[in-house]
DNA sequence: AAACTTTTTAATCAAATGATTAATTTTATC
DNA sequence: GATAAAATTAATCATTTGATTAAAAAGTTT
């Protein structure tokens, strides 16, 4: 069971599991840390003791969930091997799959980079260079028309929009809710089709 | 001036005003009410003496930034007399023109749309036929093949999702920063073009 | 097993926070 | 201009919340 594994846990990593859980589902402000040790039933001074403050620890969990966020991109845009069709194709594959299982994670990250550009900027050093990235060339190559910035931010909008309005969906048309992860799976394969036709467009 | 104006504004609207204001900017939770207070400029216990709770006040603010989120959109969908090409164009323009002004708008619906489904279904009652408009019925005449809600999605995510990544892009890349206004000024153009061309996709 | 270190706990603190109260000032009504 | 109603204020409450402390328990070393 998934129980045994908890219980074998360190209180350390009991605590940033539960972290990781009530920060993704609330957010930095709603969260409180005695939500977080009931979460990992361990006592609240704990927290403290292990990671100093309710903010170092959520700097932890932003940290990791930045990386798992960027990280899948970030490679496939500085891959020189890598046709612009095989691209498009493993960014939509993979952003599909993880945000499958993480699907709180878009307006995570999203919060995080809104309140606090500072940090995230810091985080991401190096990272930015997405206009000069393999990615953008092989972009600009296949239709000098139009500006890569625009076509990057379609796919990562294609990608990973429809996760961050689940929600909404679900209200607008309930439908779309019960369909959703087969509506997500199509998407795999509808994504590089669209990009394709979109970079036709002049 | 628009200093003016506020002044002869009264209490009770300069308390909605600033409620609006740091809403938008911090969300429900990182809310205090004396920030509210303090940008409106009045005693804290008038905040309560006119909107009972923080809650309530909150409550007013996302009923009308819900409304004018979703308000732009739904008169269009059932429009029986506009052409599906029409009704692409006019979605992109005003949400484009709309988000320019007010670029905390879709990180707020989303995290509003999370947080609180039961009262956001409540609010949107009567405008959960998305599935059933006359634009779903267009979109499945022209593309028999693409599910609608696909394409309902991508429209929606091509015009949202640059504004809510918006701080994510300028540290990705500064440039973007920059030239953000010109390349969604451009995007009124070819988000129709790029909707154009994906609804020819099988 | 004594001495020492690390981990865990219960109790508590100080500050922040949403809300209320009672008094005062302003405005409207007669 | 007196009287009542509405608006505003300063002071205060009761809780919540992040964090600390001092003591106890568990684990390690010699």
């Amino acid at each position: 069971m998934a129980k045994k594994k908890q219980e074998t846990l360190s209180s350390e990593e009991k605590i940033k599991e539960a972290a990781r859980k009530v920060f993704m589902e609330k957010g930095y402000a709603a969260t409180r840390t005695r939500d977080i040790a009931e979460a990992a039933g361990i006592n609240l001074a704990l927290l403290n003791y292990y990671f100093r403050s309710k903010e170092k620890l959520f700097e932890l969990v932003m940290q990791e969930k930045l990386s798992s966020f960027f990280g899948l991109m970030l490679p496939v845009l500085q891959d020189p091997a890598s046709s612009l069709s095989d691209k498009i194709h493993t960014i939509a594959d993979r952003y599909i799959n993880m945000l499958a299982d993480n699907p709180d994670l878009p307006l995570f990250v999203l919060n995080a980079m809104r309140n606090a550009p500072k940090k995230f900027v810091a985080m991401l050093k190096g990272a930015d260079h997405v206009l000069h990235s393999v990615f953008a060339r092989q972009l600009k190559e296949q239709n000098p028309d139009v500006a890569p910035e625009q076509l990057f931010i379609n796919i990562i909008a294609l990608c990973i929009f429809p996760f961050a309005m689940r929600p909404g969906l679900e209200v607008l048309s309930p439908e779309i809710g019960v369909q959703f992860n087969t509506l997500m799976e199509e998407r795999k394969k509808l994504v590089p089709k669209w990009m394709k036709a979109m970079l036709k467009v002049k």
